[in-house]
DNA sequence: CGGCTACTTGACTAAGATCAAGACTGGTGG
DNA sequence: CCACCAGTCTTGATCTTAGTCAAGTAGCCG
């Protein structure tokens, strides 16, 4: 909230309300970029597919944050609803327009930007030297950060989601999951309620 | 140089030339980021290494290509020099002066910003979908597009660059090589110099 | 010619994918 | 209320891919 404030501020003044049912497809790869996005409420999960049917999740998107301004003409993803989702829509003739005459909006913009790019960087570098319960971890580590409460975190997505996100399959979650319990790094409740209960 | 033109004429305008031996350090992870560049000649390995020494190399940037463009405070990554290398190097005062009034090159920016981000999705989607040898082929067609010829086509960094860039060890580079030439994909002439010679 | 470095190849190992079977859960209808 | 069904998760067995360690080869430069 600190930090985006001019973003926040525009999306306060001139956006509207969209609801989504879980599953379904805010904006889909190769259509027209004509809006942004807060999500007020809920996860999306932004995602690729290629050819052979293999599918990226590179991030799930919740509460608070933004959802397409890395785009500028036509979708390069999909944004997909995991559960009920709420977002603030705001026109890109709009943005445009404040962009046009707000060098602080500029900057946030930017920095928004360069943020996405710093993580998918740090994706890239995690695919490839750490292990997969290891990319659990920080997954789960990441998503508990993101949820103020401290008592058991639920988790919206499945396994599959999650593996399309950290690069396993959907069993080698399940075992991730088991090696973090044998490790006394997590503590499962049922299979979508967790807690960190260690470190590394 | 029809895509970028705003910021190829300030480049012109307003930068001066910096030369680099073989291996040497442009900008470092952590350092002011008080410059962007443009690769005049030779290529430059963009990469971050984590905490156990596992390094990950996101680009190659070569002759025509910016670099530096995406952060604004601090270097989030290090950029050294493969071969022997000459930049332009303009301030970044300069870059944000320009960009206070004029509205194209903004557009040019966010532009590049946004190609960067699409980039780095496919390589997430790559590595975790593809074969190793998948990966080879795709980095060596890539390369040569970037070069004009259609010769032998000579590859300037070795084998753990190449590695550390799709995800595999040096050996595993090696053994991908001979997987192509095998499959009839490339010919490779000497350990450095090679041709595309079929498809998939 | 010798020695250095980068690359290649081989043997073994480990991580994870795949295929297959069982377990748990939530919802539906009798 | 309970039995059943479908979807999701877990676990097990086997196979593939790539990492590691080790040896051998090819240039290259003094």
């Amino acid at each position: 909230m600190s930090k985006y404030s001019e973003m926040h501020a525009l999306f306060e003044a001139h956006s509207f309300d969209k609801h989504f049912q879980p599953g379904s497809t805010i904006l889909l790869h190769g259509d027209p970029a004509d809006a942004v996005y807060l999500v007020v409420s809920g996860t999306v999960r932004c995602c690729t597919v290629d050819a052979e049917g293999h599918r990226q999740i590179f991030t799930f998107t919740k509460r608070g944050e933004f959802l397409g301004l890395s785009d500028l003409v036509v979708w390069h993803f999909t944004a997909e609803s995991v559960d009920h989702v709420i977002v603030k829509s705001l026109p890109r003739t709009t943005l445009e327009q404040a962009l046009a005459v707000n060098l602080t909006l500029r900057e946030e913009v930017r920095a928004h930007m360069s943020a996405l790019l710093q993580r998918r960087e740090k994706q890239l570098l995690a695919l490839i030297s750490s292990k997969g319960w290891e990319r659990l971890y920080e997954f789960l580590k990441d998503f508990a950060a993101s949820r103020s409460g401290d008592g058991y975190i639920a988790l919206p997505m499945c396994r599959r989601d999650i593996g399309d996100h950290i690069g396993l399959s959907m069993e080698s979650v399940s075992r991730a999951f088991t090696e973090l319990k044998r490790r006394g790094l997590i503590d499962l409740h049922s299979h979508e309620k967790y807690k960190i209960t260690g470190d590394l």
